[in-house]
DNA sequence: CTGAAAGCGCTAACAT
DNA sequence: ATGTTAGCGCTTTCAG
């Protein structure tokens, strides 16, 4: 370790011993490393230059003491996979960053025990929660979000007032892809693979499967199959979509990975996507616009999803109270391959848009 | 917010309620509740059920202040993607709460200053920290690493003494790669898409290629074509490949980016592959495996970093310092098609492992 | 076994 | 404009 200045010593420099190096009182310095004005031009550069040589920095548990303030926000998350995940933090850390906030993350969690305890750990670390877990319900808020700790939920089913919740618009997205498949696609019917019973966003995604039909189709019964949100569930839900008697002319899976099977499914069989068959998934994960035929999805802004959230912690923060509603954020439909929409057949796909590199 | 407990007031309680309330010192309460004895088991209990009633709990910042203990670890990370940030972040955040500690996450960082700044923002309130940085070097160390915080770096090319740092084995997984193409796949030559000069991991994959080749090709020319790990920089090192007069016979990507790139490429022109042209990439991103055909690469273990990190970094904490070395994670050699080992091709290929998934 | 008291490093009144 | 002082909530000697 290198000590090139002088009054070095081992420990590390107090206010105290910059208040002694610029003959100043501690009271001074605080003022003045703290901008609040009230001190000379002259002595605001003798303690910053005291400061420097002492490469002083303030104790922020000793500030967070006194000021009740942490300038941290915490933010707790389930076990999450792959773009999801990193593309929430990356939305809410550049947020938070631009505040000034430090972002304490804990995710991983693999039960309702498993989140009380992580959210009593950030007791008194935060000063704001960031929560987007399918544990946390308002029985679990009530028993374990410390009090007056601003909080906003993130993709809750939660709907209760004083909550500050922020919705990705599932249903919605849901209704946008299956009102393209029956209109613009022109298809006469469309079967759901639904997701597990009982995920939320599962259950919204089927709501805007029912209501998309109910108005575009209205005469056609509806044609469920039960998944559970994995590649293999979605490959025996296309197995048992071939086998109904008239088939189906699309299928919308409630999400990729299902429709990564089901379209293992159809192909296995011999069927030509769209041609014999149009498919259509929910979630635009990287893998989607790589499969041939590029699938056709709906596109979740998860970056925006963050960064959304922690402006409105940050608003609760600021005071401002009236950010306690619910709030939906919108998607967007992909058209690829899979749903075959007649007419854009024009340019020559290429697939080569420069990408940020994958690695470090 | 719901007030059962009879003196609850609407302010946190304190050591000192509790004290009030259990009619004991604080400094009885402070022992009783931390587990350090000294109390009868009827004072702790009373104290217990004091506690209990008033909600109470301990105000980490107070007691960081004094125990200069903040069991918190901060990770400064670059501007990562998809499935390598979520994984590190996984691998860390798991183990530390397994050792109790909390995770101060600071990612995105654009650049030294971003970082400088990062860095200092996290002073005093974390106990040690995990860097992973392209703009960390030891003189970015020397200058803005507060002192006597103990610190364990990740991918980095630092090899001075006294810092520890956990390296990926990009050039042995590159090595065992190539070394595969050569010979037990038995293609004659391999060609190598290199990755950005600049890039470290970059560096150690070529260096793993030349060291093959001087190995198992000795006599056969180095075929280097410059790419910059971007799938279109891929497309157009396959385009330059395929111009070659004797085309090789096997193509090294120094990551998959570059190797997806490349295959379109390769398909475009015609080319079957493995049968024409062989083709291996690195870092197995899970498109890697849906590939048609799935795309041969090497697997680097990335939750298993970050595990690792920090367990080496909680050694430091605990005192361990001969912690401070330097050591290496492997990576696995990943067989698919596209490398064309001849051998391999007994089982019907089910892609329907069961997989977690991928929405909320 | 328990309590009184001294701070940890800092900020914020309150003096001067 | 600057200094003095009283804590923030907690742990930890040191007495009893």
């Amino acid at each position: 370790m290198p000590c090139d200045a002088a009054t070095v010593t081992t420990k590390k420099a107090t206010i105290k011993d910059v208040a002694r190096e610029a003959k100043v009182s501690v009271a001074s310095v605080s003022r003045a490393l703290n901008g609040q004005g009230g001190v000379t031009a002259e002595t605001l550069d003798r303690i910053r230059v005291a400061a420097k040589r002492l490469r002083y920095i303030p104790d922020n548990a000793a500030r967070s003491l006194i000021t009740r303030r942490t300038h941290t926000i915490g933010a707790l998350l389930p076990d999450l996979y792959g773009e999801f995940f990193s593309e929430l933090i990356r939305g809410i850390d550049l947020a938070a960053r631009a505040r000034g906030l430090q972002l304490l993350v804990s995710s991983s969690h693999d039960g309702v025990e498993d989140a009380a305890n992580a959210m009593r750990a950030m007791q008194g670390r935060v000063d704001g929660m960031l929560i987007l877990s399918p544990w946390v319900d308002a029985d679990f808020l009530q028993a374990n979000l410390p009090e007056d700790v601003p909080t906003v939920l993130m993709n809750s089913p939660l709907d209760a007032d004083g909550w500050s919740v922020l919705n990705i618009d599932n249903r919605g997205g849901a209704y946008a892809m299956v009102q393209h498949l029956l209109t613009t696609a022109g298809h006469a019917d469309v079967a759901l693979i639904s997701g597990p019973g009982s995920n939320y966003d599962s259950q919204q995604r089927e709501l805007g499967y029912r209501e998309a039909m109910a108005t575009f189709a209205s005469r056609v019964p509806l044609n469920i199959v039960q998944g559970n949100f994995t590649e293999q569930s979605g490959y025996e839900a296309g197995r048992a979509i071939l086998a109904q008697s008239p088939r189906p002319r699309a299928v919308f899976a409630a999400n990729d990975m299902m429709a990564l099977g089901c379209l293992y499914a159809f192909k296995e069989a011999g069927l030509r996507v769209p041609q014999d068959i149009a498919l259509a998934g929910f979630d635009d994960i990287p893998i989607a616009r790589y499969l041939s035929p590029s699938l056709s999805t709906v596109s979740v802004h998860i970056a925006e999803l963050g960064r959304s959230a922690l402006e409105r912690l940050a608003a609760l923060l600021d005071g401002h109270a009236q950010s306690t509603t619910s709030d939906t954020l919108g998607c967007a439909v992909v058209i690829r391959e899979t749903c075959g929409s007649s007419r854009d057949d024009a340019s020559p796909k290429n697939p080569y848009q420069p990408k940020s590199p994958t690695d470090v």
